[in-house]
DNA sequence: GCAAAAGTGTTCAGTATACACCCATGC
DNA sequence: GCATGGGTGTATACTGAACACTTTTGC
């Protein structure tokens, strides 16, 4: 999220569309600007409409600094929601003029934030959930080499619930997209672990056959 | 669909949004205007936001009549696909001021369509087919009194593919969401089948539990 | 040595699937 | 009477869930 300058608020990047550039690209070319990221899996997921979607007056009021923007601030704004999924190790979020801070936060750690942006937050997740096995979340959001444990971390978070290391292991190669290294993962105080990566021609084949089934 | 005046050209059904009008309410007020039905499951599923999604220059030359909204024409639309759920037994569809004829189309036998709306529909249909399991799509498509075969022939024609008339009836009566009635449907060459209704407390349970799975 | 996390197998219950015959009705 | 579609039960395979101990490593 960036924070906006001289505030302590916090948003979600975002930016307008041109004239004639398709609301996908918009999509891809913000988030290159943000990431400098590119080719990276972008999923729209909603589209945020409602008539009067925030106060900004009241909201820049309460900065206690002038509107950046003045009238060139369209009287009406919708948003159409992507979530990308990225190895946010890769991805150094940088600011923009508007901002000076940019940075990764906790899902179960966020700040408050400006306008209706928090429930853009909650739509997305609940979608990302519902999709979670249809989607390469897996594949998007893991770095190339994993441990079993680091990706059950993340369907955790993803499902928001516990989930019972035995049978996620089990399960998860049993499904046949995921292959073993020889080397391990070393630094914990604990057993190493293997580390693996997905093998991307039979989970784009799970995927279509809808065999990732985790709901 | 609707019918072009004077061509042989179908399209959905849609409208444009006001300015101080929330894209839902818009898509509520246009699904009224069409179908004289409110209160409907209305669902939001995807932005067409290509920079160009047709050429309706050429698509009026083919017709051969003049273009009916000259420069009011915007130069750039993007449309909020919603997909309603309705009885359709119940819907009157009636036309607009540019159609003369407004009607229902099974799926397995749409006309061709104009602009990208074939499209939509296709997108809309993959949408439908993995929301089947959390949205009451059942509940609102069926007729209020119905039998275990029609909601049969519903899934099937959603899912695409055919299912097994005995695992069909014991899975959807074990899942508690149906009453039986003493009624029967008569009138086919054939034993008659009982008719049932959705028990809606159940329904609503079961799908905010998840399990109405059919994949 | 000890704390921390990784790795591993079996049992049980519940669910999905496959499959065939008789019944009621209208014509 | 015959064609049509409705109604019904069982056996099997598969999948998901529950559950505990040993191993490796860093400090």
């Amino acid at each position: 999220m960036l924070r906006w300058k001289d505030t302590n608020e916090w948003c979600l990047p975002g930016g307008f569309i041109y004239k004639e550039e398709s609301v996908d690209t918009a999509a891809e070319r913000v988030l290159r600007e943000r990431t400098g990221l590119g080719h990276i899996y972008l999923q729209q997921f909603h589209l945020f409409g409602e008539a009067v979607r925030y106060d900004w007056q009241d909201t820049w009021q309460r900065q206690q600094i002038p509107f950046p923007f003045g009238s060139r601030w369209p009287k009406r704004t919708i948003s159409a929601g992507y979530y990308a999924l990225v190895d946010y190790t890769k991805v150094t979020p940088t600011t923009d003029f508007m901002s000076d801070e940019c940075s990764w936060w906790d899902i179960s750690e966020l700040p408050s934030m400006l306008y209706d942006h928090r429930n853009i937050v909650d739509v997305a997740l609940k979608t990302i959930r519902l999709q979670l096995n249809w989607q390469p979340i897996g594949l998007n959001l893991m770095p190339e080499k994993f441990t079993i444990p680091e990706l059950q971390r993340l369907y955790e978070a993803v499902l928001d619930r516990p989930l019972d290391a035995r049978n996620f292991h089990k399960k998860i190669t049993g499904l046949n997209i995921l292959k073993r290294l020889d080397e391990r993962r070393t630094g914990g105080a604990h057993k190493s672990p293997y580390l693996y990566q997905f093998d991307e021609d039979n989970y784009q084949k799970a995927l279509i056959n809808g065999n990732l089934i985790f709901i």
